[in-house]
DNA sequence: TCTTCCTTACTAATTGATCAGTAAGGAAGA
DNA sequence: TCTTCCTTACTGATCAATTAGTAAGGAAGA
């Protein structure tokens, strides 16, 4: 209120009020004064900050994208076993510890930005292809042959997308369920990248 | 423009102008004028017919929920093998043949509203339950146990919605891959439930 | 003094919604 | 057939409220 030099915390702190405010009231409701009163500052602060409401959105995208991408990184460095880095990377995605509850749902927001907005759009397919590309390369390291790989890998990013958005949205399985669904198939893509190294 | 007593194709025109603004602009730019000009009524008409902004809203996310369930029923209709039946009803969540491709972009808009809209949540929980449901009837029916059919339909009904968003939104596969991959995981499941035959 | 950070105070435009009014047509009685 | 009456299906004008964005200035540290 009073503080000052500490433009780097009010950035962020009007950050994670528009990511709050956008999972609680959806984008359709996100205004400036909405976002101002979260994060404790006028809405004025809020251009001299980021300069266009449009501008803020994006920079906020970009955010979680990093986080949730530094997570994963940061599982990904802790296994030497390939099945052991896709799993973090998945637990990664699925918990995005440091992020709150509300915050998980961004993603869908995102999806929609990303139909109206080009450099949203790129954010998100780099995003989805840089994963893809580590779930490759980790079953290339399991034994599995390049394009087996990738197929799989692709399955196995729909299959973390699907299940997320089902634990999320739609919601008609049950805890355990979705657990053994994915374990399933990480064990069977194990089976078939064994057999291939015999 | 001046035809009166034609209220359900004017209804009919407000819905479709609202899903076609929506896909093109993004739910948090969607406003009764911008509707109300692409349905060439005023904005007045609007709320005659659908009192809230809200409601039109909820209504328009029926109307396509109903119209993609229909194909989905006809699509299995056609068929009896069990895996053709689960085929048809992927191939008419993905094209959804009598909607126009932008119309295709409301399902992260469905999703988004269903985080604040209770309506919405029940819509989509409802629909996604039911596909589910459908696929372990007939996993069921190719041989398959009720527990492993009921956790390989949770999967499939997951890939489904995954492709479909990497599809229209992330956009990292090629065309073919797509493809291969759900080929891929019907064959497997084919052959699965031949064994389990035997 | 200068820069950084932020507020108060404001505006012009747009928002969803409401209003009174009306043209078209069907039903019913004479 | 003609008149009267009522309902349906809208329109154009207008509403208060809210919107994103701006301009000016003040407080505080360097």
């Amino acid at each position: 209120m009073k503080n000052k030099r500490i433009a780097n915390d009010t950035c962020q702190e009007i950050i994670n009020s528009t990511l709050s405010a956008m999972a609680e009231d959806g984008i359709a409701n996100l205004t400036t004064k909405s976002i101002s009163k979260r994060a404790d500052v006028s809405t004025a602060a809020i251009h001299y900050f980021f300069e266009t409401k449009d501008n803020l959105i994006y920079n906020s995208f970009v955010f979680i994208i990093k986080s949730i991408r530094l997570d994963m990184l940061a599982a990904r460095k802790e296994q030497t076993d390939p099945f052991m880095r896709i799993r973090g990377a998945v637990e990664a995605h699925f918990s995005a510890t440091h992020m709150s509850e509300q915050a998980a749902y961004i993603w869908p927001q995102l999806w929609v930005h990303a139909g109206c907005d080009v450099r949203t759009a790129r954010l998100v397919r780099v995003f989805g292809a840089r994963m893809v590309s580590n779930f490759t390369y980790d079953l290339c390291d399991a034994g599995m042959e390049r394009r087996d790989a990738r197929l799989a890998a692709i399955e196995l990013r729909a299959l973390v997308v699907g299940l997320w958005l089902e634990k999320q949205v739609t919601k008609y399985a049950a805890l355990g369920e979705r657990r053994e669904v994915f374990d399933r198939v990480l064990a069977r893509l194990a089976e078939q990248s064994n057999k291939n190294k015999k």
